[in-house]
DNA sequence: ATCATGTATAATAATGTTCGAATATTATAA
DNA sequence: TTATAATATTCGAACATTATTATACATGAT
């Protein structure tokens, strides 16, 4: 039986958690390399061709992603070949496209409704 | 018909965008914050009592979560109320929920593979 | 061994985020 | 009007994130 402010602590362990997670999708180069790998594996040189990102960025994004276990590796030879962890990454991308979708719409009829009365 | 140059600025600009919901989102107080929101609007000062955040730091995190289109305002004389916008957001922070689920399981799972080994 | 290729890390400067403190605004009541 | 309660904004210091540069490490070939 846990007391009121373990129960308080543990929520707020998870809100951060939580934010880690969404820490790790907050930068576009990070979405732009998770995008890339959504079906199928790469390697860094790969990425790099594809993304125009700097080898050295590339690979501190990819560490980044590798320790919150979004992104899994395998090396073949010299190669090394980035995967997605978890599916839910892309189910979570694909839901923030649809946000950003309804954001633009309601914003589109914002400025519709707003166009006729004063400013 | 659009140039591969003009494409590649379209992918760039919707990464970015993306990012900036992710970063919206990436903060355990304005996690907290809409998790208090999530099943019925609540005016600041009971945010402040719930969450025992400061009302100017509370005040700051709505308005970035305003700026974002993420909740929605209404004012009731001197009280002003908070509402989540799109209740997709809210389907975005149950599945991260799920990926920290799936994260810790396969942790644990990595642990426990990892008992009878060398370290 | 040396070399070439692919990948990772460290150090640093620039930039961005966060929080507290003080102050401003807004609406209502007296 | 003045006072009060609720909310918002501004400023600055502390801290975190980012991209670049240089360097290190790992693998396979010679």
């Amino acid at each position: 039986m846990k007391s009121d402010k373990a129960k308080a602590m543990n929520k707020k362990n998870f809100y951060a958690l939580h934010s880690d997670v969404c820490k790790t999708l907050a930068n576009p180069k990070r979405q732009e390399i998770l995008d890339n790998l959504r079906e199928r594996e790469m390697s860094v040189n790969e990425l790099v061709e594809k993304t125009g990102i700097s080898q050295a960025n590339l690979s501190q994004h990819l560490s980044i992603l590798r320790t919150k276990r979004i992104v899994s590796t395998r090396r073949d030879g010299i190669n090394v070949y980035y995967t997605i962890t978890n599916p839910k990454i892309i189910a979570a991308f694909d839901l923030i496209s649809d946000v950003l979708d309804e954001s633009v719409t309601s914003q589109t009829e914002a400025i519709r409704e707003g166009m006729n009365s004063k400013r």
